[in-house]
DNA sequence: TGCGGAGAGGCTCGTGGTTG
DNA sequence: CAACCACGAGCCTCTCCGCA
């Protein structure tokens, strides 16, 4: 019932990848644009028919290579079917937007064997995040990992070096860049699962089992890199890639580490290996490729539209992954309607009732939060020590009562503060 | 002056041990 | 047995600074 993987010698160790794995590999083989569509005309016909336009496609065109069609600028594209429609004696009121909705859909099936699919996915991996971003004071006083708290000496750098000494901005921005941060990780991910699902592209699996970074046909078959491309032809090789959204995010020693891998990976399987940063015009300034190539000299280092052009074998593709987020995040902030203005109001406010109830400056309490606790759980040697509770040199009464810590009770993902430490030994 | 190694800081996810 | 938590690996950002 499955088919093989193509354009490997039998013995070449991918055929010994478990059968989910070698699916996907396969049909990644078989879903390239030529092959789903041999010619311009398929790939019209199919979009003429999806958004029920009855409109032949000419023959000039239908007869062509599909590239010549899919591959255009989107500009072009549009234009171009435009032209078919005012031919095709369209209503003229509806041609200009109908013509960018059909070279949308094209450019769509271009890049993706599943587009629907693959939005709505998109979609929701936005939406999960967007639904995680900080919405309570609890939620910046203190991140998910205890040891993340809110940096009172930054919050009063910001208040009086870029706020004129308003505290209220000062929370928006740290509302904004918690925000941010989060953002940037998700974009990261998205790239590497949106180019993983594009035509003759497999998102690699995340590593598993004990030792994440040794290569386990079964557990962990290529770590080190995001991304598999299994050979699209005799003549084009397997190539593994790892995927970075700019050139600055990984350092010397991540270089060396991800060279090392990816090293390894060819030495398992052959093929080409490349380092991808797609955001980034030259190779100037790049703070890991000279690790990565120390460590794997053979390595392909691309950045920008030459990273694009490999991982999506067109040069359409960083607008086309530009538009497809740009209406993932018009629906996801539609539904979510999450504003950090609004969120930093209400956390503004509950800083403001704490500090009024203890007497005390906004930035006061937040250092008490940042910094105040038992010595059990502050100082190592007394860690394990009940008495170290009461022998704590901490007295403060509202630290003994922890009066002034938020709680939340947004159980999911964040943790009530006064319950955590009564579950404390 | 540019490169790139190092370090600080933030977030997520999977794993494996502990606890209720 | 499920829920919870700590930990490590991995991803991202930015600044600093020695060296060629």
């Amino acid at each position: 019932m499955s088919q093989p993987i193509l354009h490997l010698p039998p013995e070449h160790p991918l055929h010994k990848l478990p059968e989910p794995l070698r699916e996907r590999l396969a049909a990644a083989q078989r879903n390239l644009i030529h092959l789903e569509f041999p010619t311009a005309g398929a790939i019209c016909a199919k979009v003429f028919d999806e958004l029920r336009i009855q409109v032949a496609t000419p023959i000039d065109l239908a007869e062509k290579p599909v590239g010549e069609l899919v591959d255009l600028p989107f500009q072009k594209l549009s234009k171009l079917m435009l032209g078919i429609l005012q031919r095709a004696r369209v209503p003229e009121a509806s041609v200009d937007s109908l013509s960018k909705t059909i070279a949308q859909r094209i450019q769509l099936l271009r890049a993706f064997p599943n587009p629907d699919k693959t939005l709505e996915a998109i979609e929701a991996k936005i939406l999960d995040v967007v639904n995680s971003l900080p919405k309570t004071a609890a939620d910046i006083e203190r991140g998910k990992n205890p040891g993340d708290v809110l940096d009172p000496y930054i919050l009063a750098a910001s208040q009086h070096l870029l706020f004129a000494g308003d505290f209220g901005p000062s929370v928006s921005a740290t509302v904004a860049h918690k925000a941010l941060m989060m953002i940037e990780g998700l974009i990261g991910h998205l790239h590497e699962d949106v180019l993983g699902e594009m035509r003759g592209n497999i998102r690699a699996p995340e590593p598993r089992g004990e030792n994440q970074e040794q290569i386990s046909l079964e557990m962990n078959p290529f770590p080190g890199a995001d991304l598999v491309q299994p050979p699209w032809s005799s003549k084009i090789p397997l190539r593994l890639h790892q995927i970075k959204n700019k050139t600055g995010s990984a350092k010397g020693g991540d270089g060396k580490r991800l060279g090392d891998q990816l090293q390894r990976l060819k030495d398992t399987y052959g093929g080409e290996i490349f380092y991808d940063a797609l955001i980034g015009n030259t190779l100037r300034g790049h703070r890991s490729r000279a690790g990565v190539q120390a460590a794997a000299p053979t390595v392909v280092v691309l950045v920008g539209e030459a990273a694009f052009e490999e991982l999506t074998a067109s040069r359409q593709g960083p607008q086309l992954l530009l538009r497809v987020y740009q209406s993932a995040f018009q629906e996801v902030a539609r539904k979510s309607g999450y504003s950090v203005e609004q969120i930093s109001a209400t956390i503004l406010e509950a800083f403001r009732a704490r500090a009024d109830q203890l007497g005390e400056g906004f930035l006061e309490s937040v250092l008490r939060v940042a910094t105040g606790g038992l010595k059990s759980v502050q100082d190592s040697r007394y860690e394990h020590d009940t008495e170290g509770m009461s022998g704590s040199t901490v007295k403060d009464e509202a630290v003994e009562s922890k009066a002034w810590l938020f709680t939340t009770d947004n159980s999911s993902n964040s943790v009530s503060y006064r319950k955590k430490r009564k579950s404390q030994p």
